[in-house]
DNA sequence: CTATTTCTATACCGATCGGTACTGAAGTAT
DNA sequence: ATACTTCAGTACCGATCGGTATAGAAATAG
């Protein structure tokens, strides 16, 4: 266990992370998750050292430990602030009906991956898309939150569908299955180095026919 | 250097890497090669380490290192494999028109990543979609092949252009990158572990917005 | 001030990483 | 049989992995 009785791991970012007593923290925490975040998004969780960490974050590791637990701890905190700032997918469900929201997630997913000043890609899919045996929780995470975000289109589908926003004939199923395949391939693509406007386009035809 | 004069590197599989003199190797090459794809394909680069190796092909460092040179080269030969037995990608090339073209790649790779037997989603992708920095000339090679992928789709459909098979307004660049995204998203689905039947009606709904 | 708490820094832990030197056995060509 | 070559196996290399014990400095509460 670590010697830090103060912090608590699962209240990063709130209020009460901060002792009355002690020397306070010479560090921005927020600052060092943010880093971690970019560094993990770059190489992945496997292709992320702590060396890595504690050179690009500017702290030692005994910090780095007293503040995030672990080195999985500091990447599931930096996949939380990774998915706050892919607001996107939220943002979407804002719009009134079903093609505006397919409309909103691609074009959304096309310009956060397409954006030069994010490292390319997505930090959910290529985090740990594959790894080995031992970092097995860390790639089951990662997919269990894919999911999550499937069921959620897959909701806002069904309410569409409900609403008469959608033919009778449409899938719910299918077609969330088949939006959630457009963002994952515009964020391979992004890995590879594609332009917004690459991606955006490619959103604009994978929208032409929707029902 | 290795001690083995004999084996080149750049023809296993050819009948020239069998040397007249010495002792001949004992275990079977290609077969140890075809349980390194499968590894890498699980696990990806980073991910499968040398004893991994080792252990699930049954033979030692110098016998791995003296066939294939070394992990990074076993990792080639076995992409080189993998690409051979994603064949649907160069079969499709056999599809009349376009669209059948366009069906065969989406449908092939909904088949082949759905297929059960295999190693979920593509190694071509999770072989080294990032990675560390000293691992960093296998993410680009992987890189570089799928982006032939991708210009080999794109000048299928340039002759189709060319031949009055796609619409005047369409641009083959677009759909190239469509389709390959669609393609990129069905190996994610893939990896979270979809069903062949889930990629095929995911494809056949990308399929609808042919032009 | 003293007592207490948490900070940072050094230095280290056992385990594993990719890769290799060396040895003796096993096979082939002459 | 002899010479030669390559094999497989052990044991090891320096480097790095994720993680921690320890110690002294620094800030707080009283």
């Amino acid at each position: 266990m670590s010697t830090n009785l103060c912090t608590d791991w699962s209240t990063i970012g709130d209020e009460q992370e901060n002792c009355v007593i002690g020397r306070p923290r010479e560090f921005d925490i927020d600052r060092a998750l943010e880093r971690a975040m970019d560094l993990f998004w770059r190489q992945g969780y496997e292709g992320t050292s702590l060396s890595d960490l504690t050179r690009e974050l500017g702290l030692t590791r005994p910090s780095l430990y007293a503040a995030f637990g672990s080195k999985e701890g500091l990447f599931l905190k930096a996949l939380d602030l990774y998915e706050s700032r892919a607001g996107y997918r939220h943002a979407a469900l804002q719009a009134p009906t079903a093609v505006d929201y397919a409309r909103a997630l691609l074009e959304g997913a096309a310009d956060l991956h397409g954006d030069k000043r994010n490292p390319p890609g997505c930090l959910g899919v290529q985090g740990a898309l594959v790894c080995a045996p031992q970092s097995d929780s860390v790639r089951k995470e990662l997919t269990r939150r894919r999911k999550i975000g499937e069921s959620i289109i897959l909701n806002r589908l069904k309410r569409a569908k409900a609403e008469g926003d959608l033919p009778a004939d449409a899938d719910p199923a299918d077609l969330a299955r088949y939006l959630s395949i457009v963002i994952y391939g515009i964020t391979i693509q992004a890995a590879g180095g594609a332009t917004r406007k690459e991606l955006r386009n490619a959103a604009e035809l994978a929208l032409r026919n929707w029902p």
